[in-house]
DNA sequence: CCGCATCCGTTTCGATACTG
DNA sequence: CAGTATCGAAACGGATGCGG
């Protein structure tokens, strides 16, 4: 059975708070951020939420216009689940509330999950990817899991899935990618260790690396 | 007992809600932006919220290091609770989630609560005070708690409390600033029955009003 | 495998009563 | 005023089952 709690408060902020506040919802809307995904790709991606307590919050997300629910065509006819307009416009909740966890909040244990949607969010919002530079299509591969990311007005876009081409295609975990975010000059020990496999030109990737803020 | 329960994930987005992502937290945390509060006044903002919830809350957001704990000088001697300055940095984040929430989520239930806090909230966001006037400083007196406003940089600025002295005095509730902030026409029909009383010059209030943004 | 549904022990919430 | 104590209800979290 679904929640259906509410503060019962007039304010806006309460109010959005009945639609996104319970445990894990917020999570589940970071994980769609790039695109729609499965009920299985979640379900990887957030392995400490149980099934029936993601099935509630996708139910509930979906009766409040959160997110949509969409059979795709035979044969494949598998179900995916996607942000709608409204809640696609989470993003910038969501990334005012990780800048602001960053600036405070102690560090990750060891035995934290990193979904590929969240080390990518990272990526994104940490590289400065040079304007007058052109940039490729770059495909991330985890786990037979595919994006694809490319450079536009100056800043990493990434969608999950197929879009298009790629002209490189980068296979690792997310993890490996955190370690080369904090420090890009371990890349050629991540390839020869073969946490990170680039097929395609390498430098661009070492090049979208190095452009990265450092951690704070 | 406080919770304590992570979702131990290295995401930035899932440790901040580590830390404010139970039930209540944020708007306990909305309760404080304008300045210390005591635990009373808490309770009344937030009546629908259990007294030993709040009292988790507090010592939770304390622990984490979003509130802190003040016991004010003798003879007061009463305890206050206010933000620490990563707790007040929590602003951005309350606002988007407010303007988001105002797109798209449904009206009010009829039985709903109104904080003085969550209108002044609204008030602030919504006026756009003329920046070529001079404007007073307003004291807003609700049910005999107090707030101080005044215009500086062209934007509404509050503080719970006295902040110095006041140019006029507003005694309302809530929901009849909602009202007047919806309908700045309904002024003298709220003054004549009693809603609403300013103690100096009352122009400066209408103007306030009226120079709100249409609601969506 | 995917997308749930059901069961069940534990934790948290929410309401009320009570204390220093 | 500022919290504790208690207790039933609800939500969470993990395991298992099941039809496609």
């Amino acid at each position: 059975m679904a929640t259906t709690r509410t503060y019962d408060d007039a304010c806006a902020i309460a109010r959005g708070l009945d639609v996104v506040g319970e445990r894990w919802a917020l999570l589940v809307v970071r994980e769609l951020l790039f695109g729609p995904r499965r009920f299985g790709d979640l379900r990887r991606a957030l392995p400490k939420a149980s099934t029936n307590l993601l099935t509630d919050r996708l139910r509930e997300l979906e009766a409040s216009g959160v997110v949509d629910r969409r059979r795709l065509a035979p044969p494949a006819g598998s179900t995916v689940y996607e942000l709608t307009t409204w809640g696609s416009e989470l993003a910038p909740v969501l990334d005012a509330l990780g800048h602001w966890a960053l600036r405070g909040v102690r560090p990750p244990t060891r035995t934290a999950t990193l979904s590929p949607t969240s080390i990518l969010l990272h990526l994104r919002d940490s590289v400065r990817p040079d304007r007058r530079r052109r940039w490729p299509t770059i495909r991330f591969a985890f786990d037979d899991e595919l994006w694809t990311a490319w450079v536009d007005d100056g800043s990493l876009q990434v969608r999950s899935g197929e879009h298009g081409p790629a002209d490189l295609v980068v296979h690792t975990d997310p993890w490996s990618l955190d370690a080369l975010l904090r420090d890009p000059a371990a890349f050629d020990a991540a390839t020869s260790s073969g946490r990170l496999t680039v097929h395609g030109d390498s430098d661009v990737l070492r090049r979208l690396l190095a452009s990265a803020e450092p951690r704070t």
